[in-house]
DNA sequence: CGTGCGCTTGACTTTTTTCAATAAAGGTGG
DNA sequence: CCACCTTTATTGAAAAAAGTCAAGCGCACG
């Protein structure tokens, strides 16, 4: 594809002027990654931003003893790497393809002077920054609030909304790789799937999850008593 | 204090003509909140920026059961809210005075209007918004890849780095705090605490905790075994 | 001087992980 | 098309980690 073509396609330049998308096609390089290599590692030197152009890409860290948390999947047109743009000057976590995958790739010298020129580009990465932040803030009350069942509840109903899927719903992802989204392992996850199933709350068949109690799920997934006092004093 | 003095103090809007901090100052509001008072409500309407000014700032998220996870403690100077502003237009968390707080507070529109006159304001905000997603990053690993103990101790010596006391450090927070910052409960912190005195680790009395073995804290932090190898294959 | 909050400790329960073994699934090359 | 190999998934038994509940202490503050 033509990269000019290409980056028009991409949400965070979305709104740019030709001209502009023109410079952006002329500083950007176009990477391929095979399925499971590395793109970068934690600590390594940030410079530029990348973006996923086919392919998924997963950003991750690691624990000494080599478990992983999935922190982020990133699919076609998302930037990742842009923390470390603007902040250190180094990866806070590891990024690796999920499938081959091809990146474009933005040095950052270039990309700054643009986004001087174009406070647009500006209020469009703080927006992705914004929303970001979000998730993380999301992923963290789960991982400390809620036990492995309520999590993967949670996660199951918010993957049929964003992906449409009324009540059959077909992971893009391996179940160790649910796992560590979820924060836990494996072999966990197995055995809660498995007493979710044994309770009617769903059916599971390879990677096809058929929500059986939606309404059970939401409230696993601590759906209700949403406190409706303000919670001063609460600590 | 003169409100566009004291905007000028604020690292965010550093380096602003003093055009700018004028307009700023003409917009923001100043509040005051009550050790203990809420600032706002997970889910409340996000319309503007909040920068604190004195006392410090608790944000955080509730579980049902009412458990809370401290998300981030902000001093004079930080500012929050923002990714309410940019992203979705609810925060994502509670926000509460810790002591008796003065915030200056921005509306959102003005401080738009202002971003877009000015993209150094918005490299700025997105630096600080990078460094958060960093924050949050290394929070989430905690959290789903070390055990109490491994936290605790990180924490520990994180908090000696950044007071630059060497090693007997006196916390500005309850323990109750600082086990929900850990993501755990006061009695488990407790006992924690006890095993480490125990062990020869540290001496904690009272708020008061000395670090006698940094090379054993490190140890359990984590601090070893940084794998030199690259990670790949390691799902 | 008492009330309340923060902190600690003990006994107990629940949840999750670890270790190990096995089964199923998917891709590759003959 | 099948045998083979690797990866992924499941299950059991045991151990470890963390959380719950309940009681008690100490100290600050009104």
């Amino acid at each position: 594809m033509d990269p000019a073509e290409q980056i028009a396609t991409i949400p965070l330049f979305e709104g740019l002027l030709p001209q502009q998308l023109r410079e952006l096609a002329a500083i950007v390089r176009r990477q391929t990654y095979e399925r499971g290599q590395l793109i970068f590692a934690e600590g390594d030197e940030a410079s530029g931003l990348y973006v996923v152009g086919q392919g998924r890409v997963k950003i991750f860290k690691l624990s000494p003893e080599g478990k992983e948390q999935i922190l982020h999947l990133f699919g076609p047109g998302e930037p990742f790497g842009e923390a470390a743009l603007f902040a250190g000057r180094h990866f806070p976590a590891y990024a690796e393809g999920l499938d081959q995958t091809t990146i474009l790739f933005f040095p950052r010298r270039a990309l700054i002077d643009l986004i001087q020129r174009n406070p647009d580009i500006a209020l469009s990465l703080l927006a992705v920054l914004s929303l970001r932040l979000r998730v993380f803030a999301n992923l963290i009350e789960d991982l400390s609030l809620k036990e492995v069942p309520a999590r993967l509840a949670a996660y199951l109903l918010y993957f049929t909304r964003r992906t449409g899927q009324s009540a059959e719903l077909e992971l893009d992802i391996t179940k160790s790789q649910l796992a560590s989204l979820l924060g836990t392992i494996p072999e966990t996850l197995s055995r809660v799937l498995a007493r979710m199933s044994r309770q009617g709350l769903i059916e599971s068949e390879g990677r096809r999850i058929k929500l059986l109690d939606k309404k059970g799920l939401e409230e696993l997934a601590g759906y209700d008593l949403r406190l409706p006092e303000s919670p001063q004093g609460e600590e």
